[in-house]
DNA sequence: TATAATCCTATCGGATTAATAGGGTTTTGC
DNA sequence: GCAAAACCCTATTAATCCGATAGGATTATA
């Protein structure tokens, strides 16, 4: 299950992705448009902006900004740096990767082998998933 | 990411399929065999039991077994007797539906339509592999 | 009848989540 | 200049979930 974080992040985007020109969007417009909460979005928003998504602007006619065009910001990229692993299982997330405490051959584990494929299919679709797809 | 009661509700699903005779497994034989706790495996089986997937006998010579033919067991149903939703949002989950707090309109959010696709092809991935194939 | 096993309910500590609180710092517009 | 608007940052909280454990009750077999 993707954390409201993850789900709140991906609507700012989008929100932010909307706007016609590149102009910078205060928190308090994405916030009562979205119906997310102002402080929570808040964290969000400083989260996409550490990770190189967005910038940001202070003082009067500020807010958040993309820093690239829609079309190249891959789904795989934000929903990483907001949710971590996309895998089912750390033992099969390419970049969060633990090795499992109970598996001794992770190569012979039932699990391990089906997770790598619904990895793979989850994968393929938020690759193919740019931020101007779900505008 | 999948909780440690369904991934070693798997394992032991995967561990009695593999037995030559359809006879009842002890829960320490599992337990020892796969590294989990005795007690945590105990309350999983359970659930496998009473989600119809397992039979049990008691006593002496007791344990668990399955109720089907492996080739019958659809890693869809067992994920979602121990997980829950497959699906990474309420929204969209097709057996634990719910709605979101935050969205008016489910057809114009962004995130929604995503996530459907995500959902299907898990779903295609879960839905072609049996306990069989992951024997 | 002793033993081996499942059955069942309750509980617990720790982690995570979603949100709130409260102030700080910077920039803009007047 | 200065006040307001907006971002920046840390800490705390309430609630929930998770993994595991406890302790017995029940049942079947040898």
């Amino acid at each position: 299950m993707l954390s409201k974080k993850t789900k709140y992040g991906l609507k700012a985007l989008a929100f932010i992705a909307r706007q016609k020109e590149n102009i910078p969007v205060p928190i308090a417009v994405i916030s009562k448009s979205e119906n997310i909460s102002h402080k929570f979005l808040e964290s969000i928003l400083l989260t996409l902006r550490k990770a190189g998504f967005l910038g940001s602007k202070k003082g009067k006619n500020g807010g958040y900004y993309l820093l690239e065009n829609p079309s190249k910001i891959l789904m795989t990229d934000v929903i990483r740096a907001l949710e971590g692993p996309i895998a089912m299982l750390p033992c099969v997330s390419l970049n969060f990767y633990e090795k499992c405490d109970d598996c001794p051959d992770e190569k012979a584990c039932s699990v391990h082998k089906l997770m790598i494929q619904v990895r793979d299919n989850t994968l393929k679709v938020l690759k193919n998933n740019t931020l101007s797809d779900i505008t």
